[in-house]
DNA sequence: CAAATAGTGTCTATTAGACAATATATA
DNA sequence: TATATATTGTCTAATAGACACTATTTG
C-alpha cells in the first residue's frame, strides 16, 4: 500500500476500530468585582444527574468540527455573552474516572474578564449561573523525608460564595509536593470523604488555575484582563494583592508597573481624601524594549 | 429521572451519539548527550502514510482505559526502555486539519532524562529512531502596530540532525506575539509553503517544547533532569547555556546553584588543568526553606 | 614553567524592602 | 483644621553583572 490516498481511504473504514474519549472544555472565568475588591468566578448550577443541583464549571463537548479554543470561545459567548475574551489553556485532564458516566478527557481553560463587559445570561440553558468569591484556606501541612524522597502535602479547604442567592460551594483538596532525587510533581487530588459540593474534579481545576493566575501575575500583564479600561493604581494593587494574597508596599508597586500604565489625566474623588488618578494599559509594554 | 442510577444505565445507551475525536500522546523527549553536550531529541521515522519515511515525535494513541501520563510512560517505556521518566505535560493541540486522517486531539508532554540512562530500543515498532540534535535559527524579524494593536512576527528555522545517520529533518515555523490591548497571545503555526520535513504539527510541538525549557531552566530544577548522577559545575553549566542559547558567567552561576547541588569529593581529571569536583543534585533544596 | 581550565574574590550597578514625607481631597 | 488616602522620596539590604585573581593539573 503505497498510495497515499488508497490509505487514507482505507483507514476511513477503520477509523473507529479504537474506543475513543469524549472530550469537554471546562471554563474558569475569573473575574474581579470592583466595589469592594474581590476575586470571583463563575459557577453554573446543574439540573441533571450526575452531580444534580452541584455547582459546576462553565463548559461543554467540543464539537467534532471545532478546535477547543473555539469551543472555548463559543460556550463563553453563551454562557457571559462576551465575545473575544481572554482565555488560556490550562491543562487536560484525564483520570479514567473523572466521570461517572464515561471516559471523558477535560481540556480546561482560564478565561479573564473586566466585570462590566459582561451579562450573565443566567437560565440560558436552564441552568442556574453565578458569581462566586474565592476562599482558599489551609488546613493543615504535613512533611516527609526519607534518604531520597521528599514530600510536602498540604489540605486546602476551597470555599465558594454567593451572597445573593446565600450559597456556598465546598470541597478539601490534598496538594501534594514530591521530590523523588531530580525528578519533582506537584499533584492535586481531592479528598474524597470530605463534604465536596462542587461537582466532578472541577475543585481540583479550579485550585490549578489558582496557581497559575498567582504565578502569572508576577511576570506578566495577566492581572490587567481583569481590569476595566480605565482604573486607579490602588485599584490595581488590590487586584494584585488580592490575588497573590499578601500585601504590597506602595512605592515598590507603583515602580514596577511604572512602564506598563499610562496616566489619562482624569481623576476620581472617592471620599474625604486626595482623589486618585486613572491609568489604562500601556499595550505596547508588551515586548518591552520596542 | 431522579434517579442516578436511572439516569446512568439510559446515559450509556446514549453516549455515543455524538462524534468523538481521537486522542493520542506526542513527546518530546530530551536528553543531553555528554561528550560534546549538545541539546538532542527523540525521532522515530514513519514507515507508512500519512508522512511517510518522515520523522516524527514518539507517542501513540491513548487507550481507553489508561490516562495520559500512563499513556507517555507506555510509550517511553517502549521507546526508550526507561521507566519512570520525568514527564510534564504541554499543551493540547486541537487544530480540526492537524491529521489528515481523521480528527485526531493530540495531549503534548515533555520528557527528560540522563543520555546514560537509556537504551533506544530501535526497530522494535518496525520503526527506526534515532536521537537529533536541536539548532534554531531566526529568519526574520517583523513588527506591525497600530494604535491598539501590536504585533511582533518571527520566522524560525528548526533543524534536527542526525549525523550518525546522516539525516535532516526541518521546519520553518512563525512564532507571532500579538496584543490587543490587554489580551496578548502567542501563537506558532507552520509556514506551509517551506520544505518541512518533520510529520504533522510536530515542529510545531517541538519549537513549542522548546520555550518551555528555556523558560523553566530559569527558576526551577528542570535541567537536573537532564545531568547523570553526578557531574562537574562547569558540565551544568554548559547544559544551562546550551539550553538558554547564551553564555553565563562563572561566578554569578556557581551562587546561583550553590544550594541546589551537594560537593561529592570526587574529582574528574579531564585534561591538562586543575581537574573539577563532581557534584550530585541536593534533593533538599526544592521546598527552599525546609 | 607554560598552558589550560577550575574555582574564588570583589567592585559596581541595579533592584527590592521598608518606611517616611508630602499632597490634596472632604467634613 | 483633622482625617484619610494618594503620591513621591530616600535610606538600606540584597542581588546581578562584570571582571580579575588564585588554584591545580599535564606536558
Amino acid at each position: 500500500m503505497d498510495n497515499e490516498q488508497q490509505f487514507l481511504a482505507q483507514y476511513q473504514k477503520e477509523k473507529d476500530r479504537y474506543e475513543k474519549p469524549s472530550v469537554t472544555t471546562d471554563i474558569v472565568v475569573f473575574t474581579v468585582s470592583q466595589e469592594r475588591p474581590a476575586l470571583e468566578l463563575l459557577l453554573i448550577q446543574r439540573k441533571h444527574h450526575p452531580y444534580k443541583d452541584c455547582w459546576a464549571l462553565p463548559g461543554g463537548f467540543m464539537d467534532i468540527d471545532e478546535s477547543l479554543e473555539q469551543a472555548v470561545q463559543r460556550e463563553l459567548a453563551e454562557e457571559t455573552g462576551i465575545t473575544n475574551i481572554y482565555a488560556e489553556q490550562l491543562y487536560t485532564w484525564s483520570d479514567v474516572a473523572r466521570d461517572p458516566r464515561m471516559r471523558i478527557l477535560s481540556a480546561s481553560y482560564m478565561a479573564l474578564t473586566p466585570k462590566d463587559k459582561l451579562q450573565l445570561k443566567a437560565g440560558d440553558d436552564a441552568r442556574d449561573a453565578g458569581w462566586f468569591t474565592v476562599k482558599t484556606e489551609s488546613l493543615l501541612k504535613e512533611y516527609k523525608e526519607t534518604k531520597e524522597m521528599l514530600e510536602e502535602t498540604e489540605e486546602i479547604l476551597l470555599t465558594l460564595t454567593n451572597t445573593q442567592k446565600d450559597v456556598q460551594a465546598k470541597a478539601t483538596l490534598r496538594v501534594r509536593k514530591q521530590a523523588y532525587g531530580t525528578k519533582t510533581s506537584e499533584t492535586i487530588e481531592m479528598v474524597e470523604d470530605a463534604v465536596n459540593t462542587i461537582a466532578f474534579d472541577h475543585a481540583k481545576i479550579i485550585l490549578y488555575s489558582l496557581y497559575r493566575l498567582r504565578n502569572k501575575v508576577e511576570y506578566t500583564n495577566i492581572a490587567f484582563n481583569l481590569m476595566p479600561e480605565k482604573f486607579t493604581l490602588p485599584r490595581l494593587q488590590a487586584v494584585y494583592e488580592m490575588i497573590l494574597g499578601k500585601s504590597l508596599f506602595k512605592a515598590q508597586f507603583r515602580r514596577h508597573i511604572a512602564d506598563k500604565v499610562i496616566a489619562t489625566g482624569e481623576e476620581v474623588k472617592e471620599g474625604a481624601h486626595r482623589p486618585s488618578q486613572l491609568y489604562r494599559y500601556n499595550h505596547r509594554w508588551v515586548f518591552g524594549s520596542l
